[in-house]
DNA sequence: TTACATGCAAAGTATTTGCTTCGCT
DNA sequence: AGCGAAGCAAATACTTTGCATGTAA
């Protein structure tokens, strides 16, 4: 992976950013100050970042994908009226293999969880 | 809603047809005996029998949805290989709430699992 | 120097929408 | 008859790709 200022930009602002950015979100806060920044860009960096394990997707169903910064086993909360993700830790005496049990109809490789809510900001809002 | 030719041929299409067709493979079964059939009126169709509670959608990122006729609490697992979906029981004994434990970073109202991995089909074909 | 990365625009995929016409009820 | 539904094409949203040019090593 050759260095570049473009993928030293783009993993700087995402370690700035909070939450979960999205390629376009991460894109339009370096735009201002670097005009010929291109999405395709920042789209493509963002895919080898995560390809090499230095960031972690955040697939969401109707919605683009965002980008975790942390890599530790947790779950992900998305919140159904601002669309926010949270981070869920993981109980470390309960694993979700326990939960679902044998899989015997297929060989089982990974889970992906999803915990949809409404987040509690939103919920003070009411 | 009012009964149409197309619905009814829509939902006969999906209980015949085996495990979890997505619109287009619908849309395709029934193409042939009725050419003027748009797959529009197939999206429009399957996503009302979704808000109606007649069928389920299977949402798996960077994969068109697929559509359950089996509405009974189940998990869903997806080949990596054949992209096939497989219908895996949920243990009665233990829920996946059990498993989570209390969220209290937001309220939660459903959760979303996806068990990935390789079916039995593809693991043989090795 | 040379191969990989970028920028731009165009293409791609899955799905929805606007609008006219059709056909249930 | 009237209004919800279908058909068609165009629009949409997000993301990837082709290709010419730039630039790190």
């Amino acid at each position: 992976m050759r260095q570049t200022k473009q993928k030293l930009m783009i993993i700087d602002a995402i370690h700035k950013m909070d939450g979960h950015p999205s390629a376009e979100e991460i894109y339009l806060s370096l735009k201002p100050d670097n005009p010929q920044l291109s999405l395709a860009t920042v789209y493509r960096n963002l895919n080898e970042f995560c390809e090499r394990g230095l960031l972690r997707k955040v697939e969401i169903p109707n919605e683009p994908v965002r980008f975790d910064k942390h890599l530790n086993t947790h779950f992900h909360g998305v919140c159904e009226r601002c669309k926010k993700i949270i981070n869920i830790p993981a109980r470390k005496e309960k694993s979700l293999q326990d939960c679902i049990g044998m899989v015997k109809e297929m060989e089982v490789t990974r889970y992906n969880l999803l915990i949809y809510g409404i987040c509690n900001e939103c919920r003070d809002q009411e």
